[in-house]
This record gives structure tokens, sequence and C-alpha cells, in this order.
DNA sequence: TTAAAGTTGCGTCGTTTACTAAGGTATTGT
DNA sequence: ACAATACCTTAGTAAACGACGCAACTTTAA
């Protein structure tokens, strides 16, 4: 089961975010993309989603951006990856009228609530990148 | 996160060879596909992969079939959907150098381990199916 | 009013998944 | 020994999904 970049890049983004709710100040989809080597354009459509959810608040137009909506000790994983996926973390199929089929979903789904359990535990606090140098450049080698 | 189908197909076809674990006797890859709906061309593989994890024993030629390696009581779902799927269940990117990647990843990488403690509660044991009908039939509105 | 910035929807390309098929190999009953 | 039986292996494929790119629209500060 791989994780999607969707979600790993929202917990970027957000721990970004995070990083600077102290200031109140909105931030940029360009400076966010920069700071997590993220695609602007695709960047734009998962902020999208975690303002549907109320995990971030937008402010359009000019010197517009995003902010957290909440404490970065009060969002946790759990929300984010329910934000970016639909119901459930690990979601069974629908089974296929198998003898063990409703067994085998029931285990799964006892699975997916200890796995809620685990991630309601990580806050974004916890994400919170290490101190920014001072030169905005990054390196690669 | 969707669950693989092919990791949901193993648990249903290990826990119809638990129902029989008692009895000694090896199934039939038609056999379990029909019990439990699945393709019999793709159960074999799904087996073989078993069957390379050390989950289950075949025999071939004549009178050959499948049959649990070892108890129910001591096969969990996180061994089995760590014979399907690679080295992790939750499998996270191998981190795109943004400012918080390395923080987002060693998170996951906890979920990770929470998932797997869970996993390793469940047992085949669990899984077994209710008791078969003794006419073969199965029902379909 | 204008330029900057978020919003939305569509399209697309590459990868993965789920499955089929066909030929090969090992056992066993006779 | 032989042939029937059942597992083993690999190659191929069609559909679904994920990860974007792009373009037109809307809102708002200056």
């Amino acid at each position: 089961m791989r994780l999607p970049l969707k979600t790993e890049y929202a917990c970027q983004v957000l721990a970004q975010l995070a990083s600077t709710f102290a200031s109140g100040q909105v931030r940029q989809v360009e400076e966010l993309a920069a700071a997590e080597h993220l695609s602007p354009n695709y960047l734009v459509q998962i902020l999208t989603t975690l303002r549907q959810a109320g995990l971030v608040i937008s402010r359009r137009g000019k010197n517009g951006g995003y902010l957290l909506a909440r404490h970065p000790d009060d969002i946790t994983l759990a929300e984010i990856a329910m934000a970016l996926e639909g119901g459930a973390l690990i979601e069974s199929s629908p089974g296929n009228g198998g003898k063990s089929a409703e067994r085998v979903r029931h285990a799964w789904v006892r699975v997916n609530e200890a796995m809620l359990q685990s991630c309601g535990g990580i806050t974004l606090t916890e994400l919170i990148p290490p101190l920014q140098t001072q030169d905005g450049a990054d390196w690669v080698i």
C-alpha cells in the first residue's frame, strides 16, 4: 500500500504553514511550492481540498495566500489524511460474495480504526521543519 | 489508500484453508476459488506468493493442493500483508527534498509501525468463515 | 481600474492493478 | 512406464488510478 503523494504533499505544506503560524501572516502558493519542492499547479489543488476540509484559510486577491485554520497542536495526521482520501484511511473493497469475505472486511475495518487512533496522536507541531537558513537558497548536490 | 484486492483475496483464501486446517487435508485451487468467488488463474499467483513466504504448503501432481503451513492462531494479518506487499504496509515515497519532507516521512514510518502492531494482533482464526451449509450451492439474489 | 493572487474544471500521460492465457513441470495411480 | 492430474511460471493486456499541466474565471488590494 503506497501512501499517496497527494497526502504526503499535504502534510508537507501544512507543516510549512505550521512553522509560521505564530506570525499570523499568509503564505503564497509559489513560495510554499518552492520551500517543499512541489509543482505549484498541483499544490493549488491540494490546498483547495484542505480549505474545503476546514484545515486552512485562504485569502484571495492581491497579497492573498494561505493560513492554518487552527493551532498546529490541534491538527493531526488523521484529519489530514481523512481530508485527502475519502471516508477511511484503509479502504477495503465492496466484497465479492466469497464465504469469508465478510470476516476479512471486518478485520480490515478494525485495522483502519487502529490506524486512525495512531494517526490521531501525531500533530502538525511534530512535523515543523528544522529552522530555515537565512539565505533562501537550497543546495542540491 | 485502497487495500489491494490481492491482499484481501489472500486473506480470504487463507481463512478458507484455516477452516479445514484440523483435517490435515489439502484443498485444490478450483475448489478454493469457487468457495471465495475468485478467478482460479489469479488465485494461483497469490497462492504461489504465499508459498514463497512460507505461509502455505503445496503438493503437486495428482491429489495435490494446498495446506496451511502453520496453525491459524500463529498466522497474523501483518504476516499476510507483508508477504503480498514488499517491505512495509504503508510505504511512503522516497522524498522530494522539501524542507519538511524528512519529518513527514518519519511520521508515516511511525504510523506504519503502529499498523504492523495492530495487524499483528489479528490472527487467521478470527477470519474463519461461518459454518458451511451442507449443500454446496451458493445463493445469489 | 488594473494587476496580483486564489478557484475551478478539463485533459493527458505514465504507472499500476487485476486478470487471462498458454505452456511447462512435478506426482501419482495403474 | 505412462498418462492423467494438478501445481508453476511467465508474458501479455485492458481498465483504472495518480500526478500532474493548462486555461479561463473570480476576487481583492492598491
